[in-house]
DNA sequence: CGACACATGTAACACGTTACATGATTTG
DNA sequence: CAAATCATGTAACGTGTTACATGTGTCG
């Protein structure tokens, strides 16, 4: 629901059209996240059925363009105070490798630990390298760096200590299997109330 | 691609059907990471289809059994050691939630930053509560643990590293807009080449 | 038998990506 | 005028979620 709401907080500095919401959106990373066209005309379309946008049908010339409407104010100030929905933490496709690695016949565990940590290192130097010529007056792009970069080094202390807990406990001992639903254990698990 | 390919590791143990990759994929995360199961039977027609994966045809009982092919063995030992694509980070959204901020008249910035901080910090606690209380023997839900810990520490550092930038820089100045496209901005900014 | 758990499947939708199609405006 | 650029849109597909439908097997 990123782009969504993003496309909402662009629109409520004043009305807007297609095109621009791109450009915006992406000079406001500095570049580094590119913006799908497409996806923002039909994420407006979605926006104007659901009432949070509406858009001149103006016939004057090919820009078509949207505004915020009350309704799609209070929507944007609610997420933006929002936090993400903890009981269920998103799939990180790294940690799915290594934990199935721990499975797979014929594969070494921590060969796949040490190819990726080396990956990651060289990332984290390139974006190191972008920091340093980012300019005072591009706060969206210094964020966005100063993000993955703090990201890529909590990825790489991880490595680290997975292969820690894998070097200690050397053979590939599969888990058992339990008979409880995922909800309920993690439920149980961090205390809270059924 | 992940639920993708962690079934086909699950499936390189040996012949397993749909609601057994489910148990499995969940035991192995320590519940932590719930599984759609519309998701398993659509994922594994997919698989089929793109010859990674074959179907007994079995007609003695339930239960649909599928094993992993030749191909589907080369594709999984590809994916476990290649890196996500770096050209395009993903998008973070409690990083736009703050961007937008910026620019999202009667919102302050820092108050915004304050709240996620306060909501992460007590996640936090809640993921060390449980971290405690992981039994040795359950290597997948310890290294999930971890991951979440180490993910929400640097965003927690992430925030503070932000609050501390636009303390410094107090009028929300915004960004000027550039005329370049992203990619190219990106490549160029990282040092690579054309 | 009826209730329940096991097992598979499908429909509808949101979001995201790639690719292609179609006008309108500018400019050489 | 022709070509390039600006601007909007649509189609097809992958992935993910929720909800519903449908069989099968077991057990009181």
């Amino acid at each position: 629901m990123s782009v969504r709401h993003a496309l909402l907080a662009l629109l409520s500095e004043g009305p807007k059209y297609g095109l621009q919401l791109r450009q915006e959106f992406e000079a406001g990373t500095g570049e580094v996240w590119p913006l799908n066209i497409g996806q923002v005309y039909t994420t407006l379309q979605r926006l104007e059925r659901d009432g949070l946008v509406e858009s001149d049908a103006r016939d004057d010339g090919p820009q078509k363009r949207y505004r915020i409407t009350a309704v799609g104010e209070g929507e944007l100030a609610t997420w933006l105070r929002t936090p993400p929905d903890a009981s269920a933490p998103p799939r990180d496709e790294l940690v799915i490798k290594v934990l199935v690695s721990l499975r797979v016949p014929g594969v070494d565990v921590r060969d796949v630990v040490q190819a990726h940590r080396r990956h990651l290192v060289e990332l984290m130097q390139q974006y190191t390298r972008l920091k340093e010529d980012v300019t005072d007056d591009e706060v969206g792009l210094a964020l966005v760096v100063d993000a993955e970069l703090f990201r890529l080094d909590a990825v790489i202390r991880w490595l680290d200590a997975a292969d820690g807990r894998l070097k200690r406990r050397g053979s590939n001992a599969p888990a058992p299997v339990g008979g409880q639903t995922a909800p309920e254990r993690l439920r149980r698990r961090m205390g809270v109330s059924p």
